[in-house]
DNA sequence: AATATCTTCAACCGCTACCCC
DNA sequence: TGGGGTAGCGGTTGAAGATAT
């Protein structure tokens, strides 16, 4: 049998409160992030550590960016999910100011739906990477070739898609 | 205006990787 | 080297808001 990560009768669980919120950052930017297990009890929060961790990550984070994704973004992450798949925080990663739980909603909520609205069938993972990864011959030929596509296959692949720099990528990696 | 249904997204859960002793 | 503790990740859930009837 598995430990709880906290006791189940000492934490609250569901949404955030401004005062939890605001005990969360104020520990954090006194005493820095990490240590996540012992935040809830030096902060005064009645919260697993776990719980801290993400409401930090992808919330109270300066720089984390809220709202709607533009149109690059979205291009960049369905390319990203092309190549890498279901590897949210990587994605997240090349997208400045997003988070992985952010992009994994994104996807699952407007982008899976756009693009089986446009006729992809996102079961079919060689044809849908195919298809997305078109532009990209130089990779082309490798992503065919392993059945499961893994970051570890292209060791060669300059990944740095960060925004604003998607056609200069495209230009090198066609070259 | 009331109710049902759908959509969105914050938060939780369980598993795995990693680190330290 | 392996065992325990912790952090991080991805899948899933459920509450709240939006929209349809």
């Amino acid at each position: 049998m598995r430990k709880p990560c906290c006791k189940e009768e000492e934490s609250n669980k569901g949404c955030w409160s401004k005062q939890e919120d605001q005990k969360l950052m104020d520990y954090i930017k006194a005493h820095g992030e990490g240590r996540w297990r012992s935040i809830p009890h030096a902060a005064g929060l009645r919260r697993c550590g776990k719980s801290c961790r993400l409401r930090w990550l992808n919330y109270l984070k300066p720089g984390v960016k809220h709202g709607d994704f533009g149109e690059d973004e979205e291009d960049l992450i369905i390319r990203l999910h092309a190549l890498l798949g279901n590897r949210w925080a990587l994605i997240a990663g090349r997208l400045p100011g997003r988070t992985d739980n952010e992009v994994k909603n994104y996807w699952n909520c407007h982008i899976r739906k756009k693009l089986i609205h446009m006729g992809h069938d996102l079961n079919n993972l060689h044809g849908f990477r195919s298809s997305v990864l078109a532009p990209f011959k130089s990779i082309g030929p490798k992503i065919n070739e392993v059945p499961e596509c893994n970051i570890n296959s292209f060791p060669d692949l300059n990944l740095d898609l960060t925004l604003g720099t998607s056609s200069e990528e495209k230009e090198a990696l066609q070259d």
